[in-house]
DNA sequence: TATTGTTATACTCTATAACTATA
DNA sequence: TATAGTTATAGAGTATAACAATA
């Protein structure tokens, strides 16, 4: 099953729109109860506190930006500051009990969405959209 | 080849993830001329010239929005106000040959990035991507 | 009177520069 | 002196409300 370089193209083309259009419906039809780059931070701190200056590198935004961002958060109770253990200068930000069930519930959303398109489609088509995601991540992991 | 249905839940998952992580690096990675919010509508002009209300709904934004959008547009030289044919209340927006360079190069600079991961990866993988595709794409106009 | 588009005004997110506290 | 974080200020995008031109 080779794949001609003309259509390598094409492949790249189509697969790059299908994934973006893909996207852009789960962010558009999923729950807007926090904005974009809040979502964002509210997502790195799933699994770990992390400071304003690394969640600012990571989202690419300036410090002022994150420490704005933060502030919005903490006002709506979903994170909350605490003093670094082992540097006084330094500031954690962690997700806070309420913080943890509104990101949860977003991405249950989100995939509540996906398995929605999913249940429509035939085996076969399930079958192959199990086998290329392995792909797909490890295209998006390069 | 049957699919369980909590294979479906993490499917759902994973895939998802997988889109989102590719269009996120397609974007980031991609050429940024211009702002996210131009580039978009760029895209919308490509086949075909629209009025600023047209534009603003089906990039829901504000239609006060779309003429700031516009006009900036129009000041980097990407588009041009024409009037409309018959009905002198509106307003066509299309592009500009300069405006056609640059979004045909910042998609084709979106495919060489594409591009360059798939050319990593095995002939079988690419075969698998290619049969997903079309499904991707059924399951993003669904 | 309804529709299209723009202008007026205010709010939010972003950035750079300046400042405070700590290392 | 360098680093982490915040505050000060300004620029850009967005929205609602008000306005002008045309149907």
């Amino acid at each position: 099953m080779p794949v001609p370089v003309t259509d390598l193209t094409t492949l790249a083309n189509d697969l790059r729109l299908a994934c973006q259009r893909i996207s852009r419906r789960v962010r558009f039809e999923g729950t807007q109860v926090v904005a974009p780059h809040q979502f964002s931070v509210l997502v790195r701190l799933r699994d770990t506190a992390a400071t304003p200056t690394e969640l600012a590198e990571v989202e690419r935004v300036s410090t002022p930006s994150m420490t704005r961002t933060v502030n919005g958060l903490v006002e709506l109770g979903y994170v909350a500051r605490q003093p670094h253990p082992s540097d006084r200068r330094q500031v954690l930000v962690e997700l806070t009990s309420a913080g943890r069930e509104v990101v949860e519930q977003i991405l249950r959303d989100r995939d509540t969405w996906m398995m929605q398109r999913l249940s429509t489609l035939s085996p076969e088509q399930l079958h192959v959209l199990q086998e290329a995601t392995d792909v797909l991540r490890e295209v998006a992991a390069q």
